[in-house]
DNA sequence: AATAATTTTTAGATTAACCTAAAAAATAAA
DNA sequence: TTTATTTTTTAGGTTAATCTAAAAATTATT
């Protein structure tokens, strides 16, 4: 059945909501996302329940059907791949990719889909780290921890963020954040829960809780 | 000013019919292309003059305004760079990527197509030996001969196909001719217009007038 | 030049995706 | 457990791009 653009950011943005609960996803919070409005996301959630691609009950929120969810994370892949692609054949920094990946996402293909794969030597997580769905849709968990939740001086490393916002991630970089970076934790301060570390062994500095809340990392010791 | 893809096709389109005149081009032609009704073309007429893209009297046919023409070159510049890039890194062969860079073609973004073009170092033609407008807009004249107009016995070379479908490409791909290819012309016959050709130096074979007329070449001697 | 044929435009509908404003349902608070 | 608040849905409209059918203009033919 076709599809539409719109359409399938709809279903982008439902199963980007779905990632973080398990309960069904309301029609404001899919009209925040989608930057619309929540009479607008009702007409459409009737619509895509008719197409079978969501589960909708009136007043009972939203989740994706099987199929939904399959369809999703086809997108999911391509707009990683092609943040891959921006990033390591193109020359675009991490926070330049976002927007354009956008659009890319939408192109449809499956062969070009699985050959820019190749091409790219089938990497597993696009430049800010996130998972990258294989060709059947499945997408390993990657379960690394938010640097926010770390209650001791560990040493980590940044295995990936949070949120694609191209000032997060200019923040990061002036940082000298990339992925991969070493993180040895200090100092947790329990006042503004502000984080003191040493990147990559230079001279610690402070990093705010709510850079920490969109900064992943691996717990190496 | 915002555009849409179905605006920046239309204006693909005219501008495609009017590579092939001097004169206004009808509603009926642009609705032959654009596969659609000559009633819905005339709306897109009118809209495409109030936004200053095309020159459009009605009744009068339709002509590209100097603004009009530069977004239209723009989307021939991304369509055949795409065109290239399928071929060279994706591994795709010449018939297969028109579609895809059908899609393509309508993504925004003056860095990407700017990086791509030096990523692919800077061809000259796309696949289908179709110049590619440089940055500023300006398509280089390539100027060959269709195959079906020469009248003596010439050696030439295979510069450019006049056609994109898939079908005519698959043929000529059978038959041995790609881009470069050197042809040889044995003799011209009067009755159906065919054409006896030995390609690359193998054993002559025939070509038809239909195919002849879509086949750009250059005359060596 | 008058008539016939063709092309193009207008008129009026349709569909997808959106909107605002009002009504209904669900949830929270008194 | 009523009442108040918030969320969600319905009702009715808008815009872009399309359509069919009919009218108008242009072009071709006698």
């Amino acid at each position: 059945m076709a599809i539409s653009f719109t359409e399938e950011n709809y279903l982008k943005v439902i199963h980007r909501l779905s990632e973080a609960t398990s309960e069904d996803i309301s029609t404001n919070a899919v009209a925040e996302l989608m930057q619309t409005k929540a009479a607008s996301v009702t007409d459409m959630l009737r619509k895509l329940a008719e197409k079978g691609w969501v589960n909708y009950q009136k007043y009972q929120g939203v989740r994706l059907s099987a199929e939904g969810e399959k369809i999703a994370l086809s997108i999911v892949r391509k707009h990683r791949l092609w943040e891959v692609f921006l990033v390591d054949k193109m020359g675009f920094n991490w926070d330049e990719v976002h927007e354009i990946a956008e659009q890319l996402e939408h192109i449809e293909s499956d062969q070009l889909i699985n050959k820019l794969d190749e091409y790219l030597g089938f990497p597993k997580t696009d430049p800010h780290g996130d998972p990258i769905p294989n060709k059947e849709g499945i997408l390993p968990e990657l379960a690394y921890s938010h640097l926010s939740d770390i209650k001791a001086t560990k040493t980590c490393k940044l295995m990936g963020v949070a949120q694609d916002s191209a000032v997060f991630l200019q923040l990061l970089t002036k940082l000298n954040l990339s992925l991969g970076a070493k993180l040895d934790i200090q100092e947790i301060n329990e006042f503004d829960r502000s984080i003191f570390v040493s990147i990559n062994d230079a001279a610690p500095i402070f990093i705010s809780h709510e850079v920490a809340k969109n900064i992943l990392v691996k717990i190496l010791a």
